[in-house]
DNA sequence: CCGCATCCCGTCCGATACTG
DNA sequence: CAGTATCGGACGGGATGCGG
């Protein structure tokens, strides 16, 4: 591993944790893999309004990277892309899914004021 | 709310919840706050081996000001406080333990390889 | 001990244009 | 449609020093 953004104590859990899922939008780009098992690049894109191709692009290639998603390319001609959660991604489900229902109840509370 | 850094659809529920414990050391904090109930600035400091004063002193303040921490003050000679975990930011337990237990089976994974 | 202000530099990231 | 290369401005964040 290259370098450590979150060094706290070495071997912090949560530390370890976030080497891997922060970073602009990786979370949220886990959220709508995990709802819809495969996404095109585009529709991706479709989702996350505010963040540029070559932003998304890169988040999806670290996160190819650290072996948490997979991308299969089909050469047709428009190309097209598909990515998904790897086995090992999908052991993110409860950490990205606490973080949706937490998120949820917040949205809740936000708009009651 | 000023800024909205994760603007994938409006109200996505994780964009939600990163705009709370997105940014340094934010859940890491969570974490210790977690585990030890109550927490100087100063042992704060010495489980973040790598977070700067000004870091860890800017991101105690946001988390104040989004209510998820309080400080206490006291005015003796030298200084101290307390942080904790406001009613709001124990509702976060299930988020940052979720990333806890990912972060230790992927500890134990890699140290295998 | 705790926390803020200032300075300053490295990096992030958006805009744009180009390739398969 | 999906992805890369380059540039330049904005911002994050470290070092340092002051003040409660």
């Amino acid at each position: 591993m290259k370098r450590q953004v979150f060094d706290c104590q070495p071997g912090c859990p949560v530390e370890s944790t976030l080497q891997i899922i922060s970073g602009k939008w990786k979370s949220v780009i886990l959220y709508h893999l995990l709802q819809e098992k495969v996404c095109h690049f585009g529709s991706l894109q479709r989702q996350l309004v505010n963040c540029s191709r070559r932003m998304l692009a890169l988040q999806l290639k670290k996160l190819e990277q650290d072996q948490i998603i997979e991308k299969i390319t089909y050469q047709d001609q428009p190309f097209k892309t598909e990515y998904r959660l790897t086995l090992q991604g999908q052991t993110l489900k409860p950490v990205i899914l606490a973080m949706a229902v937490w998120g949820e109840k917040y949205n809740r509370l936000q708009k009651n004021k």
